[in-house]
DNA sequence: TCAGTTACTTACCTATGGGTTAGTTAGATT
DNA sequence: AATCTAACTAACCCATAGGTAAGTAACTGA
């Protein structure tokens, strides 16, 4: 048997330069429930503070939305500035490389938005061919 | 106090003409550990076959793979062709569908493999003004 | 007759993401 | 003295994603 030339994911990401760990990284970072959310709405907003946050994201609790927050943080996709004052005051920001996520997260957020449809619609009909429903 | 006239996640997807639901049933779909790299690698090579995955993707398990396959194809996002012979022979293809998220799902990787570093550095030195490591 | 092949399933387990509710801090306001 | 406010944290719980190991189906070839 002729076995084919595969290329591994390690191979592409070699074609970009870079190891399979780059893409894990970002995936991992924003894959999640709510931080691309997070990032939009800082993109829109300039400056967001917490309570803030907790009113326009539907359906976020204030642990999750603090773990979140936090996380983008740590990597350096947003800033965290805290004002000494009482009650506290505190207002998050795109960082230079959070706001250079934008693009990417919008162009995949534009397709979403274009076939979502597409998707629903198979998986209406895979499921009707496969007699659910 | 003044209230800011904040856009909620709702209203921004409404920008998109479309509803936070799309953002959502892709963010689900392609957020998990290996969709978008086996998007990438039926990129890469057109057909693959079940048990060629399970080699060139590394750490994946069989169980994982098939529910990832399973889910792609229920979405139409990639096509499953069947050979009744034995042993078996299976071949996924992307669909158009499928074909058309490859350009937003590429733009995503160009920008992790140039600002992983980034995350990674910022990772580290957050980390050390914590006192960690 | 028996191992080999391919594409899966099944049973089982664990870590984790994310949810709920309640509590804390500390000065400002009444 | 009591209450309010903003930004969290802590304790707890549950569902699910994903991992491991083993089994199955069904024909082929030795």
């Amino acid at each position: 048997m002729k076995t084919k030339n595969l290329l591994t994911i390690t191979d592409i990401a070699k074609c970009y330069n870079n190891s399979e760990i780059s893409i894990r990284i970002v995936l991992e970072r924003i894959g999640d429930k709510w931080s691309m959310i997070v990032l939009l709405l800082l993109d829109e907003h300039g400056t967001i503070r917490f309570h803030e946050f907790d009113k326009i994201i539907h359906g976020i609790s204030q642990k999750v939305l603090s773990n979140t927050l936090k996380a983008l943080e740590t990597d350096g996709l947003i800033d965290r500035k805290a004002y000494p004052v009482v009650p506290p005051k505190v207002e998050y920001t795109l960082t230079d490389l959070g706001r250079g996520l934008i693009p990417p997260v919008k162009t995949l957020i534009d397709w979403a938005c274009e076939h979502s449809v597409d998707i629903v619609a198979a998986r209406k009909n895979h499921n009707l061919n496969q007699g659910k429903f």
